[in-house]
DNA sequence: CTAAATTACCCTAAA
DNA sequence: GGTAATTTAG
């Protein structure tokens, strides 16, 4: 065991991870050592007797739990494995899975993502009825999520004339009719969305006064990381949990709270004084990150809000160099710009391309960077963005093997149920739901059992070989690992193969998804168990187990994290890093701050919090950039500088400004714009990251040769006078193109049709030569 | 009923 | 700029 580690620690560093007993909070400055020093309070209490599973540790990403757990290891050993540590929403759905038949769950719960929660919540304001224009599926979940984090059940919120009369004005007033709904599908459906994770887990601790006993003498030691991000929900379970021992260790920093939009309360930070009157805090504020230029504007920055504690963080770190300001006339020159930077600064101080990160306010903003950085043959990375298991491909095989191992799960047999088409249309589908509804059963206990019912033969028929089908993956399952039964579905639905036949980019792109997906199954199901000393710590490898954790994959999670490559992510996720080199960009008005930040004060302020958050995660050198115009949503605007800018010091900055070489709007606006639409941007992205350990890992299956003839429909590739099949009208001749990038239209003359009218994006064509 | 084609609609961050 | 919903043709 390595004994140093309090010598790696400063004054207050050490204090901190020495008071062990009763409450204490620390308020941890960016780049302070918290990290660090959380680690070693950890290791600490481990190394001097304390059983690593009567420590709870929870952070608010899977990496940052996954990082400390391998420092504790090497310092502490093995004993590590069998500290909880994680983030809520994971070390929540591991005791639920313990505690689902206490709790009136199966132990098979599935979880509902956020586009799983929106699915229902449409079917059932299509159900009921109500003008959709009305009940926007996601303004109701978000409603429904922050009734949850508040605990206000839907009988609290039909009596709450705030909560109702917002709904009221908005047109809405079946709102909490819905909630409850919402409330009893998930249930039948054997499902928790991402707050019911948290919900849950409340709800036993208040009512099962013998499961509250249990975790709270578990837990003789409860620390909790980014509390300023913590809601109220959260704040009640870590109370509960804490009561009994009152050992609770948090840490946070109220000038980084940066997740009020999903319901985190400052006050909670603020309060825990309060809360704990005979509370230890430590102040870590000395920066070990940054140059004293880079601490300089991030107190600058902040100093711009008026709601925080008294609070200067400080460093003995080198001046550094001034922040650079870059002006850039578009979107696609600010991404040239930076790229540029990158390479000459490369060539003068030699860091890596991993030494550098890009973060922006919004996922879309990272094209214009992928481009440039293309263009330069620059390696590069995108994190977060639309997640790999939220695509369409990933969701419909997940659908498969979700609802073999909890057949209730309504969300995903409406996905499989006519996927492929198997002649189960909506009119047959309603029909089994009239059933169901009729007899109060779920649609699964109607089909399972479809020859029971008068219905057509065709649908019986059509009905018995879905559920036969399910039913045989189900008999499999029993006998057989993860992998073989998740390839079986893969195969014998046909969904791989068809993907691999239907040569385009896209299909292409899905199929290697797919083969990616296997691939982590085949890597989960075979991987050693490693087995906990603890009770009530599962850890399988079945098929369950393996469908919650991956919806509980944060977006950081994503490998990758040794090579050499520059990182492009959104300042939420870039959370808890450090770079040597950070870019800022996109520092336009509207865009950062966000226009519906600027409404109110509390908002803005978050949106400054979160530049700080941004430009606090540099080492080295800082960047700000910003653009006078740019494209979004397919129109190419002009923009105003943020006021951000200008809260830092003119002193502290170089500008840099916009270049007079090629005619940048007007290039980005013509060319530029149709380079983009003509290439296949994140299929390609993804590709390019991944392909390769796909084609190491897995063997392809045997499916047909493509056709040789055939080529994907680029509209880049197609051209006046080209000859082109089409699926339906046959051969043809394309006279015209015209229209934007966006809406490519080509009008084709055909043998037997005449002229027809054909967009491109969509059509199949087949070029002939 | 299916598949293709067209139109409608959304739009901050994320477990 | 992308996807979901709807319409259209077969």
């Amino acid at each position: 065991m390595q004994q140093d580690y309090l010598e790696e620690l400063n004054e207050i560093q050490r204090q901190a991870v020495t008071t062990t007993e009763g409450p204490v909070m620390m308020i941890a400055g960016p780049g302070s050592g918290k990290t660090r020093t959380l680690t070693y309070r950890i290791a600490h209490l481990v190394a001097t007797g304390t059983d690593a599973f009567r420590v709870l540790a929870l952070t608010f990403t899977n990496k940052a739990a996954k990082e400390m757990k391998e420092r504790i290891h090497s310092i502490v050993g093995s004993e590590s494995r069998n500290l909880w540590m994680g983030t809520f929403h994971s070390v929540f759905s591991r005791i639920l899975r313990v505690e689902a038949e206490n709790i009136g769950y199966p132990s098979n719960f599935v979880i509902y993502d956020t586009t799983d929660s929106r699915n229902l919540i449409k079917t059932i304001v299509k159900e009921m009825n109500l003008p959709t224009e009305d009940y926007k599926p996601n303004i109701l979940s978000s409603r429904i999520s922050l009734a949850k984090n508040n605990l206000i059940s839907p009988a609290a919120y039909r009596d709450n004339p705030n909560l109702t009369n917002q709904d009221e004005a908005a047109g809405r007033p079946k709102m909490a009719d819905i909630y409850q709904t919402y409330i009893v599908r998930c249930k039948a459906a054997g499902a928790m969305d991402f707050d019911d994770l948290l919900l849950k887990m409340h709800e036993m601790l208040e009512k099962q006064p013998e499961l509250r006993k249990k975790y709270q003498e578990r837990f003789h030691y409860i620390m909790v990381d980014e509390y300023q991000d913590t809601n109220h929900l959260q704040y009640r379970i870590i109370r509960r949990l804490a009561e009994y021992y009152q050992n609770i260790c948090v840490v946070g920093d109220d000038a980084q709270s940066i997740y009020g939009f999903r319901g985190a309360n400052i006050n909670n930070i603020l309060n825990f004084q309060k809360d704990y009157p005979n509370v230890q805090t430590f102040k870590l504020e000395q920066n070990y990150r940054s140059t004293k230029r880079i601490v300089a504007a991030a107190n600058e920055i902040i100093r711009h809000n008026k709601q925080q504690l008294d609070k200067v963080i400080w460093t003995d770190n080198d001046q550094g160099s001034k922040i650079t300001l870059f002006k850039s006339s578009s979107d696609n020159d600010e991404g040239d710009r930076v790229a540029d930077s990158i390479l000459g600064s490369q060539l003068r101080y030699h860091f890596k391309n991993s030494d550098y990160a890009i973060l922006y306010r919004t996922n879309a903003q990272s094209r214009a960077f992928e481009e440039s950085l293309r263009k330069k043959n620059l390696r590069y990375r995108v994190y977060g963005g639309v997640s790999f298991y939220q695509r369409k491909e990933i969701k419909d095989l997940l659908a498969y093997l979700k609802l073999i191992v909890n057949p209730k799960d309504e969300e995903s047999l409406r996905r499989v149920i006519n996927y492929p088409t198997r002649g189960i249309g909506d009119k047959t589908v309603l029909k089994i739901k009239a059933i169901a509804a009729e007899q109060s059963i779920t649609l699964w206990d109607v089909i399972s059992n479809i020859t029971s019912y008068k219905l057509s033969g065709r649908i019986i028929n059509a009905i018995k070989g879905f559920a036969d089908l399910i039913k045989s993956y189900q008999a499999m399952l029993l006998s057989q690992d993860a992998y073989a039964v998740a390839y079986e579905v893969a195969k014998s639905t046909k969904i791989l193969s068809n993907y691999y036949q239907d040569q385009t980019v896209e299909s292409l792109s899905k199929y290697e998804n797919l083969q990616e997906l296997l691939n982590s199954i085949k890597e989960f199901s075979e991987a050693d168990v490693i087995p906990t000393d603890v009770e009530g710590m599962p850890n399988d490898n079945s098929l369950g187990s393996y469908l919650q954790q991956i919806q509980l994959h944060t977006s950081l999670d994503d490998e990758g994290e040794n090579e050499d490559s520059i990182k492009l992510m959104t300042i939420h996720a870039a959370k808890g890093l450090e770079f040597q080199n950070v870019y800022i960009v996109g520092l336009e008005e509207d865009l950062f701050p966000s226009r519906q930040s600027t409404v109110n004060r509390e908002s803005l302020e978050e949106e400054r919090r979160l530049f700080y958050v941004a430009a606090t995660r540099a080492e080295k050198h800082l960047y700000l950039s910003y653009a006078t115009g740019r494209f979004r949503h397919g129109k190419f605007n002009y923009t105003e500088p943020s006021r951000f800018i200008e809260e830092i010091s003119p002193l502290d900055i170089t500008m840099i400004g916009t270049r007079t070489r090629s005619n940048p709007t007007q290039g980005s606006y013509g060319r530029g714009y149709a380079d983009r639409t003509s290439r296949p941007t994140r299929q390609a992205r993804y590709k390019r990251n991944n392909s390769a350990s796909v084609e190491k890992k897995v063997s392809r299956p045997t499916a047909p040769p493509p056709d040789p003839n055939f080529r994907a429909t680029d509209p880049g590739q197609l051209n006046q006078g080209m000859k082109v099949k089409h699926q339906r009208f046959g051969e043809g001749e394309i006279t015209a193109i015209e229209g934007s990038a966006h809406n490519r239209i080509a009008t084709i003359k055909f043998e037997d049709y005449g002229n027809k009218k054909i967009m491109m994006k969509y059509a199949k064509l087949q070029l002939l030569d």
